[in-house]
DNA sequence: TGCATATTTTTATTATTATTACCCATAATA
DNA sequence: TATTATGGGTAATAATAATAAAAATATGCA
């Protein structure tokens, strides 16, 4: 799927969101909905709405809106959404046990092959199926089962060392949960969720009710 | 602190990452650093940081750049660093237990108190010296201690549920895990973290390697 | 069925916001 | 004291979002 025009991060970020709206509609039973209705329930523009999915093609139809469903199937594809990856989480800490029971990313095409962590006292335990292995087996485990996605639950020191495990063991996208930013070879996406700058962006709002600009 | 001109949120969502890296270089006793070693760390330019900086005053001095401590002392007091905050957690699941027991958000000053659920056979365990009590008893004990932040780790069914006891409570800031965008009043602050969202976007890029206009 | 009108997307244009580049004053350094 | 380093302020550029105009479709009614 060749495209001309580089899409920008801003617009990528506002894709899952709308893919979810999309979703909840679609389990309502609602098969047809307006950039406007969309607006009203996003926050976004309408117009912004439009020009978001419009950087990808013309789903919508004039006068009519758009299908539900398939603006949420395209959106699904543009995402990656109709694949399935195979995911591997290393820290089985209380982080990454949380990752690995929550059913919302197997449901989307995530699935965790294994926990990895070197506490003897929680190598053998199993997660809802899902077995936490001695981190020492990880890039063979990596290796003979084709994994695509490593997440990283581990603390901040030894972060890129896993990071690097990874990378040796031909892992392309990074989920990273550590408060480090890890240094890894251009082909290899990371993802960070750094839930301390997003505590500390909470606290700054909380502080600064009116010196900053509010957009919803 | 007042200041004429508002803050755009993306240069908000970069102090925290400033402040990161200050705290690294004071641990590693370093305590001078210029906007073109801090561009070589995070990756922005430096052009950006020092405008950044700017909007906040003038922390810099030509020719010898920013004192480190002072820098990350001035930023902890932009983002409300130098307060302590009381917390609760709705929902002892896993993740909520995580955030329980991660230590490195007490140490930056916000502390959980208690942590609630409706499940009876949570309801007394103690994580960390913080102990789980009955969702029922969340609203007086928030007035009782006068908490300031609710943290949302339940599932996306209730969330705007606990979202309205923590309103009702008069809590004015909320961090939101559940995939879902919660409604409260306008004098209360939503930081929402959207696992799901995250997840989507990495798989996008990893999808879509030369389809979008990177930004480190 | 056919026409007029409401919707609503698409495309083009304009406005706003964010980022980068540049110059100058000041401080460090040799 | 000369040279280099460096941030602050301002101007220029680029990116993003909002607006307006245009085209396509749906809907209601005679």
């Amino acid at each position: 799927m060749e495209r001309d025009n580089k899409v920008s991060i801003t617009v990528i970020r506002r894709l899952p969101k709308y893919y979810r709206y999309l979703s909840d509609l679609l389990n309502k039973g609602i098969n047809r909905i307006s950039s406007q209705e969309l607006s009203n329930m996003t926050g976004f523009t309408a117009s912004q709405i439009r020009q978001d999915l419009n950087n990808f093609g013309g789903f919508g139809q004039q006068g009519y809106g758009y299908n539900v469903e398939e603006l949420k199937n395209q959106l699904g594809k543009i995402l990656g959404l109709d694949k399935i990856y195979k995911a591997v989480i290393a820290g089985a800490g209380n982080l990454g046990q949380a990752i690995a029971n929550y059913r919302g990313f197997q449901d989307a095409g995530f699935e965790v092959l294994s926990l990895f962590d070197k506490n003897p006292k929680l190598i053998g335990i199993k997660i809802r199926d899902i077995e936490i292995r001695d981190i020492e087996e990880m890039e063979s485990f990596i290796k003979e089962n084709g994994v695509d996605i490593g997440i990283i639950t581990v603390p901040k020191s030894s972060a890129q060392e896993i990071a690097d495990i990874y990378v040796r063991s031909g892992i392309k996208g990074i989920w990273n949960f550590a408060p480090a930013d890890i240094k890894v070879p251009d082909d290899v996406i990371v993802e960070n969720v750094h839930l301390n700058e997003s505590l500390f962006a909470l606290s700054y709002f909380m502080n600064n009710k009116n010196d900053y600009i509010r957009r919803d």
